[in-house]
RNA sequence: GGGGAAGUGUCGGAACAGGCAGACGAGCAUGACUUAGGAUCAUGUGCCGCGAGGCGUGCGGGUUCAAGUCCCGCCUUCCCCACCA
């Protein structure tokens, strides 16, 4: 009887040998090139799960490739400790968050070796022990000397579920929850630390030397958020400001990418909280203005839901000078501008900026253009008995297009359409000449003429605007209703869609810029700006700080004192660390445990040694996880060891061998969070003379995302008849799928369908129609009625619930699985195979709990393959062998590939037909030389992918332990070549016939015997042969006539 | 509203550089061995058609001897950002 495979005794044995052996330990070695592989650490949570395994297996399977490759590999763990769920455990359960961790990380630690990862634990760091937390503060304290640290009052996101402050890049979505515990955050207004990432920003978007994937580069890149733009001066106008106002008090500075649009900025707007609104509001004006701080405040509390952004806003009372013209322009307060972004102030430029359109209609400001329109199109609409009847007849002679149309219920106009300089000349002398007394006509989108019987005034500056609406009120006073002319022709549908345009074109009505074109218009009024000392080019980024205060117990310490005499004064290095206390009361207070804390809060200034208190707040746990990579060098460095402030934080020598990470693999989730502050963290380090290179990780890949198993769906039971393969519905019965036990049995027969519906469009429905999967397409119309047994109502086919959801595993929705049950079932080894081989590694997908049987039924196959003897009883054929030499070194090729570039899925597929390959080949060469080395090649290529049972197999074998300090495989380029070849041959695009000849026939013989074939002849008789291809010997294309 | 990614059999997914679409696996079907089979082995399996043959990579065009791949226009889904000045 031969001897079963049997993961659950192999695996240990393996795991305890190598663990004995220490032959995960990876020591510094200049002899050997270094690899250093970087897995993303876990949090303790508690439980390791499937989403753990998907990206640690696959990047420990090609750790132990480069491994095998000759590379003195790094393949660390550890637990990012500090954190908010270890907290929460000590207020609901009474458990201190550190025992929680330590337990928790125990669990974890033995579930993951479970896993049979090359994990080098005696390396291992976690981030809540003094002697890694020591460092954390370390650098705060070198951060604060840099002066990249500073604290500020400001605004700042609050999570009231979580009771801390929060990153402004731990704040998701439009509904701007918390990232950890989904809640709405608010805004507080607090005094907290903050980190100088932003003096980093633009060495942050350059990603020339890292190869990180293109999506990870445009996020942290739209993160950060760079645009050019100028700063540009206004003063609020003298009469506005108190005379005793310090000189400079009425600059109102802002930041606009469009500078060139500065003669068409008709007001100001403020933020509701610009600390200048309550400087410059006029007494009249206080209360309103007032109100709508107040309510803009409380509208940025309570969450921001209306979708719907209706503008809102007040007058100050007060004007400004446009720096270019001189021009007195109102300021107003509006809750769309943020005081957050650029200067919290903007010029409004409601020509071409759609916000400012929206509320200068609103609010019948002046709306002048100043920018030509790139298309010069303009519209004019032609009043119904403007013009004499054979107006359109003029029009058609002169070529310019229009419909005739009714207009309102006025009567017949004519909607004209007009492109480029002279068509609208033509056209406004025409009008001009035509036009009947008592009437106007526009010219709109370009040139903005108003035509009236003695004049044609263009739309060019305020005072044009008052003039023209004037004007044309008292030729037709049912406009008087309009503030401006803008809002006069915007009653007009016609003209919509060229009312305003944001694109770049030539500047008009810019006095001495105008006809500057769009290429060069920013630059040049920028220049011109700066030397008149009122506005300078600038750069503004989205990115701002990173608050790094956290209200929270479990964190770091912030080392800092505050000393009523001193200030603020940073714990001295020599004393690091801060510890934290362990007897703290846990209460959700809203502000950290460590403030109730007597021994911790109290201390003594180290500057002044009077009586201090100490920062409370500790540190955001992001900070732990931005120098993890560097800890793993040499854990707890110098623990005990009172250090100074030119210390290393590392073992230098670990620090030049392995430094930088060469390969980091992870969730795309931290995109902008850890992988963004991580690379801040290293540049900052560079520049405190610790680190001598720019990046952390020289090469990122994100793995997707294992939801969970779809779910089912209800079932259908339908009559009607087959239609080919397909079934026409004509009555359906519908089954919840809450009732599955009342379901009918899977039926697939004439005239009757039944099963569940896994999918479901508009014309179909998916059925399976048999227990084991079988599906069958049912045609149906979607409002076509269906019964529902037990429901008065009848539903439609567009009610049926098909397949549900693919969800995120979480345990709530009960749809998680766990690795232990599957190492507990298949082994390790079958679900680090499966894991590779189920999705596109970097895509993920919804689990499927059935193919995870085939790669066991594939292990088990390569288990007897090689366990069990056999009678060769085939005769040895040297075409065979050649086949299976010539495989194998394809497989070896195929597999080295796939894993450098993370392709696991087809390495897996490649390792499959290996052994498939000799499987065929079993019968006729086991026992031989070739069997041998196709047997001894297989389990290397194996050996990363399933260690134990490559390893149980190769002691089986008799080879020398460890297989994994064999050397990788190499192939050979001319073993891939096939003595023949079949090349196909195509009659006008289609393949009429495969020729077989011999490989690296010249392109002549391919081509004869293309034309020889048969077959070919068949297609090619009577025709003219055109032209024939052999591209690369691949295949031979005939065009025939 | 802006930006990005992706649409291939029943399913997960292959396809180098424009060159035989569907590798590998799942599922399904048939058969063998079995007391039995959710084990194992073998064979088949894109769709339509009895057949010759035709049709097929979200849809519509185009380039080419040849298009999943390149170009133009659309549709759908997912992700990110969002009153960003």
């Amino acid at each position: 009887m031969p001897e079963l495979y049997t993961p659950q005794e192999i695996e240990p044995k393996w795991q305890q040998r190598w663990e004995a052996d220490g032959l995960h330990r990876s020591l510094v070695d200049p002899e050997r090139p270094k690899f250093y592989a970087l897995t993303m650490l876990p949090y303790p949570s508690g439980d390791i799960h499937i989403g753990h395994w998907y990206a640690m297996a696959p990047s420990d399977v090609r750790a132990r490739f480069k491994r095998m490759q000759g590379y003195n590999v790094l393949f660390p763990m550890g637990f990012d400790a500090f954190g908010l769920p270890a907290e929460n455990a000590a207020i609901q359960r009474g458990i201190h968050p550190k025992e929680w961790t330590l337990n928790n990380i125990e669990r974890e630690r033995q579930q993951l070796r479970t896993m049979g990862a090359m994990i080098d634990w005696e390396r291992e760091a976690i981030s809540c022990l003094p002697g890694y937390y020591r460092w954390s503060e370390w650098f705060f304290r070198k951060f604060y000397d840099m002066g990249l640290a500073y604290r500020k009052q400001a605004p700042v996101d609050y999570c009231p579920s979580c009771k801390t402050t929060l990153a402004r890049e731990q704040v998701v979505g439009e509904e701007r929850i918390c990232e950890r515990c989904g809640s709405p955050v608010i805004k507080k207004d607090l005094e907290q630390w903050f980190w100088k990432i932003t003096n980093y920003a633009d060495e942050l978007l350059d990603f020339s030397k890292i190869d990180w994937p293109e999506r990870i580069r445009l996020l942290q890149t739209n993160w950060i958020g760079r645009s050019e733009g100028a700063e540009v001066v206004f003063v609020v106008a003298p009469e506005d400001l108190s005379a005793d106002a310090a000189p400079g008090t009425g600059d109102l500075v802002v930041f606009t990418t469009r500078p060139d649009t500065l003669w068409g900025a008709t007001f100001m707007v403020l933020a509701p909280e610009h600390p200048l609104v309550n400087v410059i509001t006029k007494p009249e004006f206080h209360e309103i203005v007032h109100a709508y701080q107040f309510q803009a405040a409380r509208q940025s509390e309570i969450e921001r839901l209306s979708t719907e952004k209706e503008k809102t806003g007040v007058f100050t009372g007060a004007y400004a000078i446009n720096p270019v013209n001189g021009a007195r322009i109102p300021i107003w307060v509006a809750d769309y501008v943020m005081m957050g972004y650029g200067t919290g102030a903007i010029m409004a430029v409601p020509a071409h900026d759609d916000r400012d359109f929206a509320f200068a209609i609103k609010f019948g400001l002046s709306i002048i253009p100043v920018i030509e329109r790139p298309d010069l199109k303009a519209k004019s609409l032609v009043w119904p008995d403007s013009v004499p009847d054979d107006f359109a007849a003029k029009l058609d002679e002169a070529g310019i297009a229009y419909t005739a149309g009714a207009v309102g219920n006025v009567g017949e106009g004519l909607y004209v359409t007009l492109q480029g300089e002279a068509e609208i000349g033509r056209y406004v002398e025409l009008i001009s000449a035509a036009l009947r007394p008592g009437n106007w006509s526009e010219v709109v989108g370009t040139g903005w003429y108003f035509i009236f019987q003695d004049e044609v005034r263009q739309l060019d500056s305020v005072a044009s605007d008052a003039e023209i609406l004037a004007r044309c009120k008292e030729l037709y006073p049912p406009v008087s209703d309009n503030r401006t002319v803008m809002e006069m022709i915007t009653h007009c549908g016609f003209y919509e869609d060229v009312l305003f345009h944001a694109e770049h074109g030539t500047m008009i009505n810019s006095e001495g810029f105008t006809g500057t074109p769009g290429e060069e218009a920013v630059s040049a009024v920028t220049a011109w700006l700066d030397q008149r000392g009122v506005g300078e080019a600038a750069v503004n980024y989205r990115l701002r700080d990173w608050l790094v205060s956290r209200q929270r117990y479990w964190g770091a310490p912030i080392p800092i004192v505050y000393c009523p005499v001193c200030g603020t004064v940073p714990v001295p290095y020599e004393e690091l660390p801060v510890l934290l206390p362990d007897d703290v009361d846990f209460m959700p207070t809203g502000e950290s445990p460590l403030r109730y804390h007597e021994g911790f809060l109290n201390t003594t200034c180290p500057q002044c040694g009077g009586p201090a208190i100490r920062e409370t707040d500790t540190m955001d746990t992001f900070v732990c996880s931005s120098w993890y990579q560097y800890a793993y060098l040499s854990p707890y460095y110098r623990e005990g060891e009172p250090v100074n402030g030119d210390a290393m934080p590392w073992d230098p020598a670990e620090q030049a061998y392995w430094a930088p990470v060469d390969t980091y693999t992870g969730g795309a989730e931290h995109a902008v969070l850890h992988l963004l502050y991580t690379r801040f963290f290293t540049k900052a380090l560079r520049d405190a003379g610790i680190l001598d290179f720019d990046e952390p990780m020289r090469q990122l890949r994100n793995q997707g995302v294992i939801l969970g198993e779809p779910r089912s769906g209800d079932c259908v039971d339908v009559r009607g008849s087959w239609e080919g393969s397909a079934f026409r519905a004509t009555a359906i019965t519908v089954y919840s799928f809450q009732d599955r036990d009342t379901w009918p049995e899977p039926v697939r027969e004439e005239g009757r369908v039944c099963g569940e519906v896994l999918d479901r469009d508009e014309v179909s429905l998916k059925v399976r129609t048999s227990e084991s999967g079988a599906l069958t397409v049912v045609l149906v119309n979607e409002d076509m009625p269906v019964e529902i047994p037990g429901k008065e109502v009848q539903g439609t086919v567009g009610d049926i619930l098909y397949h549900l959801d693919v969800e995120k595993m979480s345990k709530s929705k009960k749809n998680v699985v766990s690795p232990d049950v599957l190492v507990a079932q298949h082994g390790a080894d079958a679900l680090r195979a499966y894991l590779m081989f189920g999705w596109r590694w970097e895509q993920g997908g919804p689990w499927d709990s059935r193919s995870i049987e085939g790669v066991t039924r594939w292990l088990n196959r390569i288990w007897t393959l090689l366990t069990e003897s056999s009678q060769n009883t085939e005769p040895v054929d040297a075409v065979s062998d050649r086949e299976l030499r010539r495989t194998m070194h394809y497989v070896i090729k195929s597999v080295t590939e796939d894993l450098e570039g993370f392709s696991f899925n087809t390495a897996i597929a490649r390792l499959m037909e290996l052994t498939n390959a000799l499987s065929k080949a079993k019968a006729a060469t086991w026992g031989s030389e070739l069997w041998d080395e196709a047997v001894t090649t297989l389990l290397l290529l194996l050996a990363p992918v399933v260690p134990h049972m490559a390893e149980e197999l190769w002691s089986r074998l008799g080879k020398p332990y460890s297989i994994h300090q064999q050397a990788w495989p190499a192939w050979d380029e001319a073993m891939l070549v096939e003595d023949t070849v079949e090349v196909p041959v195509q009659v006008n695009g289609k393949v009429r016939a495969r020729i077989t000849i011999a490989a690296g026939a010249d392109e002549g013989a391919i081509r004869s015997a293309a034309l020889e074939d048969p077959n070919v002849q068949r297609y090619v008789e009577g025709k003219q042969i055109v032209k024939v291809i052999v591209p690369r010997g691949q295949l031979v294309s005939i065009v025939v006539k």
